[in-house]
DNA sequence: GTGGTATTCAAGTGAATACTTGAATATCAC
DNA sequence: GTGATATTCAAGTATTCACTTGAATACCAC
């Protein structure tokens, strides 16, 4: 009646999916991924690993179509191969977030304590911009804030941060976004501006949450601010 | 700057969620609990394990927290942990389905040829139900019927659909439905039935989706039909 | 208590996995 | 064509994994 053989060959290609998904430094790269294609050099270095390693983690996720190439010269970048792929690593975290007994102590051990920084979830930031009362700063590395960010955002990258504090305009919040709920720029971004005395908040999620879910972005390089020339 | 190794755990907790999802005989286990609780050996004559191999996989299962157990005498049902492990199953099967090049192949292999069937949506389904012009067909095992089912359905396990046609109501459409769009459950009936002249189309994908989508279920024993006793 | 059943645990085996190292390809600049 | 750079491939090793078998545990019926 049912078809042993050919069910469990179907679910082991299900399977292939998550298990390719089941390795941290693979998880990595699908995060970083998320905010835009990187080459290969550049994924290596984000997730700590040797350039054949992390070229061979890459050609797993390329065999199950999780990401695509596209050739430039002699760089080949990445990219994840559509939105279904972003959908599934939020829901990953999410149960991961809800049902793993250890991940509220891993999450504390990396990020630090985030008690006493306040956050703005998304609609709470859209109703701010419509009123018109906050900037809106993105603190992730440079090409990730060209390859879309949310529109009218400022692109300070957070190693830059201290150095550019007076390009920030004063007397409004200041909202600092970056990759994710698990990425901690924004949270250095916040304490740093404290630190100086500037109003700073962060948004709960980042940018791939944002896009995914259907809210306005734009692309493309950041205004220069300041101006010799 | 980055604490590496801190960062390396977290992923690598993220990671072992999809890591436990990386087995088609998990998937299977996790596919089967979709429908309902199931005692340990009942699941693994479902995925056709050893009593030993299925504890173990349920016991992988469990350390990450994707499922639960409840005690009842002797026998330890296992059930799904919450909503969030049903939507990163569907999540899994939809890159699958996008992304996966053999996934075609495969689910033909085991599901045979649809291209005959008619299927509905869930939303054609509701407007048909309203209209009241179609009877809804639970074909799958009673035990899952009775844990939540479309309500007004009638239940005729498959197995039990050739012997049991004259309990059908006569003169309106069949929509016959089972676990998911990845289930012969619903394809069999439809044949069965059509064989017989009946009219009759399965709907698109399973109860877990029906219920996920909040749209109304019902749980229960089904009322007898025809009756000497 | 004894006997029976459902489940888990423990040990063993063959296959798959992650990472390393060093060599092979492919493109570009010239 | 040559030299330089980015990426992939191949081989090797230590670890992890899936499944099997047989024993241990936990509950129930009596």
């Amino acid at each position: 009646m049912s078809d042993r053989p050919a069910k469990d060959k179907l679910f082991d290609a299900f399977a292939s999916v998550a298990k390719v998904l089941g390795s941290g430094r693979r998880a990595e790269i699908v995060d970083v991924l998320a905010q835009g294609e990187r080459p290969v050099d550049e994924i290596a270095e984000e997730i700590g690993q040797s350039i054949a390693n992390t070229s061979q983690h890459l050609q797993q996720l390329l065999r199950v179509g999780l990401v695509r190439t596209r050739r430039e010269g002699t760089r080949i970048h990445y990219r994840l191969s559509g939105t279904a792929v972003t959908r599934l690593w939020a829901a990953v975290r999410e149960v991961a977030s809800e049902h793993v007994a250890e991940l509220d102590e891993l999450a504390e051990a990396y990020l630090g304590d985030r008690a006493a920084l306040d956050s703005l979830t998304r609609t709470e930031l859209t109703n701010r911009m419509a009123a018109g009362d906050v900037v809106v700063l993105d603190v992730r590395p440079e090409h990730e804030f060209r390859s879309g960010h949310i529109p009218g955002a400022v692109s300070v990258p957070v190693r830059e941060l201290a150095g550019r504090m007076r390009d920030l305009p004063h007397g409004r919040i200041i909202v600092a976004y970056c990759r994710g709920q698990y990425c901690v720029f924004a949270d250095e971004a916040v304490r740093t501006l404290r630190e100086q005395g500037m109003p700073a908040v962060r948004l709960e999620e980042g940018y791939p949450e944002w896009a995914e879910a259907g809210l306005p972005v734009e692309a493309g390089a950041p205004r220069k601010s300041g101006a010799p020339g």
